[in-house]
DNA sequence: TTATAGGTTGGTAGCGATACCAAACGAAAC
DNA sequence: GTTTCGTTTGGTATCGCTACCAACCTATAA
């Protein structure tokens, strides 16, 4: 910058100013500087400016699995925002570990993100007490959390889950099973699975345990489950199930045997991905705004940033069932 | 930091080292320093590092489409190989525009990324001659370059399109679709097509311009490119879909008309995602090793960041032929 | 003409770490 | 006891930028 400044015949302060807001800067400076930084190149450092101005453009996303289809939405949704707002993105895994979400705050925090996202809402004690000391603003998501550490956008997966298993009962369907994804670790999960039998429960129908199976998120790992289930209950006339790949596993086993859906069984799922639109038959599922979720974290942060009250939000968007040829 | 000296009664000077390089500190200096950073939850500056070493610890990836969970698999692999050599990701999205990946590559070399991995080959004048002047490592994929800017690694569209027409005469079709995605400003495509016109004059077919069908990629847009194939060539006995979604919605359309798959016609996809192992009929496609791309990108930018030579390294993993029951 | 204000420009002092060299220390050799 | 060498510790300058305030314009009003 020093050599810009010079070869624009200007001081430091002044091509500073120059590229950060235009509009302090007389015409005729501005066009000397702009000309000397295109002759040169400059790309004005960022890290300095940083820690000069104690401010960061940098806002840290961590989720459980990159690989997962459904944060990629989400994900886009927050890289657009940013971008629109001349910021960047940082992305961890946490791989459903609190220690690994630990450590990836820990290094954020370190680099100084301007703020922070984090998909899930139940963290280690000195995970809450770093974000609570540092003061960066922090979006939780996931799942709506009982007593947020900031701000929190979500759905209620409680609320979803029941009112779906709610829905099948009330297409007919008297013996539902329901095929959840790992408990462990993971409150979303576990909200999800309250929500089935609380659903039951007011149906009358019996909450049996063995209705319930736990399957990693995988194609055959649905069909697997899909067959346990019907194994156990020869009378099984619905599944339900966690996530959009175990419930086109199960679609397809369906095919592979030749059992009708919903004729011979219904398939329910969760999260409106393309395919339960396209598949044959076209699959009911539960539509969770994946990306509204991604825009209005970006956007809470973002005003944040530009000088909103620190409050506590929390934003509920809701779900919403989309009914099918599957059930 | 200069807290932490204070209460653990040594230089700055031996904070930093204790923490950067605790070989370099004797043992007593070492515990009183881990003590005073544990009781204030001290969490080093990496900004002030960073500007202070000239050195970073963030690596910049620029993808066309976050969206598409055809680079999450690569992006998670990236991910890990940083993780594990302590250094973080930022992501930016391109989305197959040439101006947005210069703005993106500006921001990164602003934010003094220590290295690049652009899924792109082709890129505008102002990319180049920032990239070049910067000195910052590269890794160009998605397709291997002519002339990389620094390092490639990624496969021959041109080669695996080709292996894939020829693998499909093989098998008795004679009159092969090709659907490729969008072949504007993506280099990858029209390597695609290229591979595809070379494999009908090896075989002596006739190279017919209304066998290839431009789609974006969809479910909706891979079943209507079937249809007009068909309707186009009635005697069409293969359709080569140039990514995933596209052969899987064709293939649903296929089960919607009662199309035998692939007895009426034979469906071939790219990339070997879960889905097409699981569809029924299973998808023949073709195996693009995106993990291992993404790994050795990694690798290739933490071994040079670690002294490896500067020298232009070019990686061809390959590709594989998947054949399943859909031809 | 001088005072006053508003709008620009420039100088200086950090931001919080690390690089580099000098000082202090301790152990081994004489 | 001194010298010497190697290791550990500390001081100072600096990385490239921005915050803050002082100095300087130019124009308008008194």
């Amino acid at each position: 910058m020093r050599d810009i400044a010079r070869h624009a015949g200007v001081s430091p302060m002044t091509v500073s100013r120059a590229l950060r807001e235009p509009a302090a800067v007389s015409e005729k400076m501005r066009a000397k500087v702009d000309a000397a930084v295109r002759e040169f190149g400059y790309l004005p450092n960022r890290i300095a400016g940083s820690l000069s101005s104690s401010r960061s453009n940098v806002v840290g996303l961590i989720v459980p699995g990159i690989r997962n289809s459904l944060y990629a939405g989400m994900i886009q949704a927050v890289s657009e925002v940013l971008r629109a707002n001349g910021m960047h993105l940082m992305i961890a895994n946490s791989g459903h570990s609190l220690e690994d979400e630990e450590a990836a705050v820990a290094a954020f925090l370190g680099q100084r993100v301007c703020g922070l996202v984090l998909h899930n809402t139940t963290h280690s004690k000195r995970t809450r007490e770093m974000l609570e000391r540092s003061g960066v603003p922090v979006i939780e998501t996931g799942n709506l959390p009982d007593d947020p550490i900031d701000m929190a956008v979500s759905y209620s997966n409680f609320e979803a889950t029941r009112a779906m298993t709610l829905h099948l009962a009330r297409l007919g369907h008297r013996k539902i099973g329901f095929v959840t994804l790992p408990l462990r670790d993971n409150d979303r999960s576990e909200e999800r699975r309250r929500g089935y039998f609380a659903a039951l429960r007011e149906l009358g129908l019996p909450a049996d345990d063995s209705l319930v199976l736990e399957a990693a998120g995988g194609f055959s790992e649905g069909a697997d489950a899909l067959v346990r289930l019907v194994n156990a209950h020869p009378d099984l006339d619905a599944g339900f199930f966690a996530g959009e790949v175990l419930a086109v596993g199960a679609l397809f086993e369906c095919q592979r045997r030749g059992w009708d859906v919903p004729g011979r069984i219904a398939i329910a799922s969760y999260d409106d991905v393309d395919l339960l639109k396209h598949a044959v038959p076209s699959v009911t599922t539960l539509r969770i705004p994946r990306q509204e979720i991604g825009r209005r974290s970006a956007e809470l942060l973002v005003q944040r940033l530009q000088g909103a009250p620190a409050e506590r939000v929390k934003v509920d968007l809701g779900f919403e069932i989309v009914q099918r040829e599957s059930t």
